[in-house]
RNA sequence: GGGCCCGUAGCUCAGCCAGGUUUAGAGCGGCGGCCUUCGGAGCCGUAGGUCGUGGGUUCAAAUCCCACCGGGCCCGCCA
């Protein structure tokens, strides 16, 4: 048994090659298609030395090895196909004995890893671009507590930012209608966002009215037409709710919404008792709807990170500007009330890009508000600063957008500045989501969200798996949609912009989630049916193999090498590809080749095989949150 | 103006970090087939590509370097 077959087939290989050749450190690639399984380029080492070619290719036929057959030197390669009789036994043998730790590799070292993702701002319900988060976060969660570290996922709530004043506001005057909504069943967080956008629109028709005053005409004009804008957010929310936003826009239109927000934020970070109730209230109720889409996705956290609580009361956030100017004095200059951290002239002077990751351009950043309430920044500094201190990471996972890139190397030139290892702090950067040629805007209520997301693509499995009898439709179609949505945004790149595509997000074919699903399905049927449980060494492997059945082996082989590179690089992509091609060629297999009504023999190393397919798209799906389903 | 990311088939994307062999891979969409066999959300076949452009490095470039073109994001009291 091995945890990593392909990586022993490896050695194996390297080990012969360097007996032949005479020489060490070379490099093993995957042999091109028609050349065999793998192959070690030779050409540096038999560049003007012909007799070392000749020697080579003689001495190829004379290799014995139990897992390498065919051994030829070709184009200056030296190629090798696999003995599939020994190493495809090795492969069988140590999925099935391994099970649900296939894949896991013993010599990793375990790590204390923190996972930080989602941390949407409760102002509204979780869009499409939370659920781009959502997904990578949880998964990367998932992938790495399966290869054995210990994983803390954290959300983290920024429960201090101005834009929750707004939302706490709004909520002060229309309670009992927002309380009334959601005993009716309507979602919390759908019911706030109303709440939140719409006092945010007040406070911009408000502050667009008063900047009107003596203003030219076409400065005037443009003024108008973006106060326009905020009005027609108004009455897009009133065709939705009109008592709600009614008595909203009526109560707030005798307040001024900017000023007392801002009063409100001041009196949040002081910790003023009846503001802090209010503001928690208010959070609280967007919460509950962030948990209950999260549950749907089988998305948990082990913390919620309260940034009031880790950054602001224990006064955290306040010391890091005054332990910045003892630490770093030359590069925080202090005007107008307000420290600016000078992380342009920091990186420069101090060489930090390589260590800790930065873009060659890191611009200043300001520190506080002149009324001396913190920023954004500044606390997220503080909550490094906590979260170092107090959980101990070795790394520290943040999924963030990639707009946040300057922000996140202006934080880790800070925590450099004040002793912390910043290197352990990984910038997770994902790319945007977009609706066409729309940016999504919570705040003006332009947002996809994963409710409506989710709840589409249940409609649409339905729709399919409603001819099929003996089921729980609705329980199906729901992890089946969960599949289709985590497979999707699992499947791009970070780095790639999605403009969003409800036709590519709901595709149930082959490339998909339900895909997944299905094979598993198909192998879980047999293995059902079959009615026996193959164990290490009860079948042998024939000696004459279809192409489908050596190329399974192959994979299933590869499998925790694949994992480990997915893991070291945290490419979740690299996994769903994996896994595609692997259903691809089951399927094609499965097509093909008759498993329980096979000939004796045939018949066991046929189950076998399914059951070594089974476990690893099982493993994967685990880590990828594909629900596991036995029928469908 | 500066920095970062993206550009591969009509569309959506792998492959690039650690270059490798003669035909650069998937899915969707086209077109043509397969329901007497373990579940057809499947399978088979077929058409479709100057790997954005131009240089360079190399025995060898989609992959590394440089320049340019196209798209996106960021650049001090929002997050």
């Amino acid at each position: 048994m091995e945890y990593n077959p392909y990586r022993a087939l490896i050695k194996e290989f390297r080990r012969i090659a360097e007996e032949i050749t005479g020489s060490g450190d070379l490099q093993v690639i995957r042999a091109r298609a028609g050349f065999g399984y793998l192959s070690i380029p030779l050409h540096d080492l038999i560049r003007g030395r012909p007799e070392l070619a000749r020697e080579v290719n003689d001495k190829t036929s004379l290799v014995k090895s139990p897992y390498l057959a065919n051994l030829r030197f070709i184009n200056g390669f030296l190629n090798t196909d696999v003995n599939l009789v020994n190493y495809g036994k090795l492969v069988l043998d140590s999925a099935l004995a391994l099970g649900p730790s296939y894949g896991k590799s013993p010599d990793v070292k375990p790590l204390n890893i923190v996972v930080e993702h989602t941390s949407a701002n409760p102002l509204h319900p979780l869009h499409i671009g939370h659920c781009r988060n959502m997904v990578l976060g949880d998964s990367l969660v998932r992938l790495l507590r399966f290869m054995g570290h210990r994983v803390s996922a954290r959300f983290y709530l920024d429960d201090t930012g101005i834009q929750v004043m707004y939302l706490a506001l709004g909520y002060r005057h229309v309670k009992d209608l927002v309380r009334r909504r959601i005993e009716l069943g309507l979602k919390p967080d759908q019911v706030m966002w109303i709440v939140y956008s719409v006092t945010n629109a007040v406070a911009e028709v408000q502050r667009l009215t008063r900047m009107l005053e003596g203003k030219g005409e076409e400065e005037y004009r443009e003024l108008v037409r973006e106060r326009d804008e905020w009005v027609s957010v108004i009455a897009d929310w009133l065709s939705k709710d009109k008592e709600l936003v009614d008595s909203l826009v009526k109560a707030l239109s005798s307040i001024d919404v900017n000023s007392e927000v801002a009063r409100m934020a001041k009196a949040y970070e002081d910790g003023e008792l009846g503001v802090k109730e209010l503001v928690r209230e208010a959070v609280n109720l967007v919460l509950r709807g962030f948990e209950e889409t999260l549950n749907q996705f089988d998305v948990k956290f082990d913390q919620y990170d309260w940034e009031s609580e880790v950054a602001v009361y224990n006064g955290l956030a306040k010391r890091v500007i005054m332990d910045l100017v003892k630490a770093a004095p030359s590069y925080v200059e202090f005007k107008d009330g307000v420290y600016v951290f000078r992380a342009d002239k920091a990186a420069a002077e101090l060489k930090l890009w390589d260590e800790l990751r930065l873009p060659k351009f890191v611009p200043p950043a300001t520190l506080n508000r002149s009324d001396g309430t913190t920023l954004y920044l500044t606390r997220d500094v503080a909550y490094a600063i906590w979260c170092l201190t107090n959980c101990n990471p070795d790394m520290v996972v943040r999924v963030i957008a990639v707009e946040q890139t300057h922000p996140q190397a202006q934080l880790r030139i800070m925590l450099k500045l004040l002793g912390f290892d910043a290197s352990r702090i990984v910038h997770y950067a994902y790319e945007m989501v977009n609706l066409g040629d729309v940016k999504m805007s919570s705040r003006r209520g332009q947002a996809v969200t994963v409710d409506s997301l989710l709840e589409d693509a249940v409609r649409r499995v339905r729709a399919i798996a409603s001819g099929r009898g003996g089921l729980n439709i609705d329980e199906v179609a729901r992890a089946v949609a969960v599949g289709a949505i985590r497979y999707y945004f699992a499947s791009v790149s970070p780095s790639k912009q999605i403009v969003f595509d409800w036709g590519r997000v709901l595709d149930m074919n082959q490339n998909s989630g339900p895909f997944i699903q299905y094979t598993y399905v198909r192998a879980y049927s047999i293995l059902n049916k079959a009615n026996v449980d193959v164990e290490p060494g009860q079948y042998t492997v024939p000696t004459s193999l279809s192409q489908e059945e050596g190329n399974l082996l192959l994979m299933i082989g590869e499998f925790p090498e694949t994992l480990l590179k997915v893991s070291e690089d945290l490419k979740l992509e690299n996994l769903v590809s994996f896994i595609n091609r692997l259903a691809l060629e089951f399927n094609t297999f499965y097509e093909k080749y008759p498993v329980i009504n096979a000939e004796p023999g045939v018949r066991e190393f046929r189950l076998a095989l399914v059951k070594g397919v089974r476990v690893v798209l099982e493993n994967s799906m685990r880590i990828l949150g594909i629900p596991v389903l036995s029928r469908m």
